[in-house]
DNA sequence: GTCTATACTAAGATAGAC
DNA sequence: GTCTATCTTAGTATAGAC
């Protein structure tokens, strides 16, 4: 594709989003100014808004697209029928996504309460719809027999939250590796469902 | 203690505290503005500073208190002598005490980055001090052989966290009863733990 | 102890030159 | 597509009156 001499659209945007990503998970949404993101990526402030109408409107980009991802890539894993197999699949998946992309989750995590409220719903339902499908599998394995769950949506938060709180900690490096750590919690996930 | 007329210093103090807590938790300690709080107490701005010397200070008393608060809280409760009994304490006394601090636990969880270096020092190692109460009860219960954890300090950080996520979705007057999100949770742990 | 007034700084966003 | 310059608003913090 033909290019105008001095047009950097290709570019430039993902730098923003990029340069925000980072800025944002360190220093959170309100700390951080338009004028930092712009400096990080190189450019005057107001050449910012030739990518986003708003400040507001780029938080909300940046969670959206991190959720979509989420639930498409949990879409494209390769899953076992059996709910134990599952539930490994799921909780080996979501560490390793989620310590892919610490900034993502970690704005995805703690910036929903500076989102306007139509962004709010919108991004809480991708949420919810990401609980869901740990739901199905512990309703599942409920039915087969396989876990012992008194209740579906509470064993789901539980669950979560628990993998979650390894992006709180986990340094690339550390005393673990990452497989050690993700059998380490796959073993109290299966655990605490009574598989 | 003789006062002066129109001095309200033992009132207005607390007063502010209690403001700031509410409005961090639900805004972000970046996005509250002193004026904000000063109008929630019902004073100008500058009376403020007659209760802090700045910003920064009144955040990190809030955090501060609040984890001295824990710590002093778990050392007065009642702990059985064996491991089981004393992870139950914990955990019942953890749920029950964070949920009657919704906004101090918010706050001392979300706001970690907005502390000053060496204010971030302290309550890191307040912090560590907590999750090294929940370690020694683990690493008690490892070595009597009433429980099977491989890793200590994992097991601790993913404990903690599955507990920490009630506040997130708890509400009073929902649909489960505390006593029996405390079962349910109990349950999880004790397992999460091979007990 | 509190208020009013203000100094000073920085924020989000826009206009117009190049 | 980007920059410079600027408008408008709002922030923390302080000074001095009462």
């Amino acid at each position: 594709m033909a290019r105008k001499s001095g047009s950097h659209s290709d570019i430039t945007g993902p730098r923003i989003r990029a340069a925000a990503e980072r800025l944002i998970a360190r220093q959170g949404f309100a700390a951080v100014s338009m004028r930092q993101i712009a400096a990080e990526v190189g450019v005057q402030a107001g050449a910012l808004y030739l990518y986003t109408p708003d400040k507001q409107t780029l938080l909300f980009d940046l969670m959206r697209e991190h959720m979509e991802g989420v639930l498409a890539a949990w879409e494209a894993v390769d899953k076992p029928a059996d709910p134990l197999g599952r539930l490994q699949a799921f909780t080996l998946f979501h560490i390793r996504y989620h310590l892919d992309r610490p900034d993502a989750v970690f704005i995805s995590y703690m910036e929903l309460r500076n989102l306007d409220p139509g962004n709010y719903e919108i991004i809480a339902g991708l949420r919810g719809a990401y609980e869901d499908a740990l739901e199905d599998i512990l309703r599942q394995g409920g039915e087969t027999g396989d876990f012992r769950v008194p209740d579906v949506s509470l064993a789901a938060k539980a669950v979560i939250a628990m993998l979650n709180g390894v992006n709180t900690w986990y340094r690339e490096g550390g005393r673990l590796s990452r497989d050690r750590v993700e059998r380490i919690y796959w073993n109290m996930v299966r655990r605490a469902v009574g598989a």
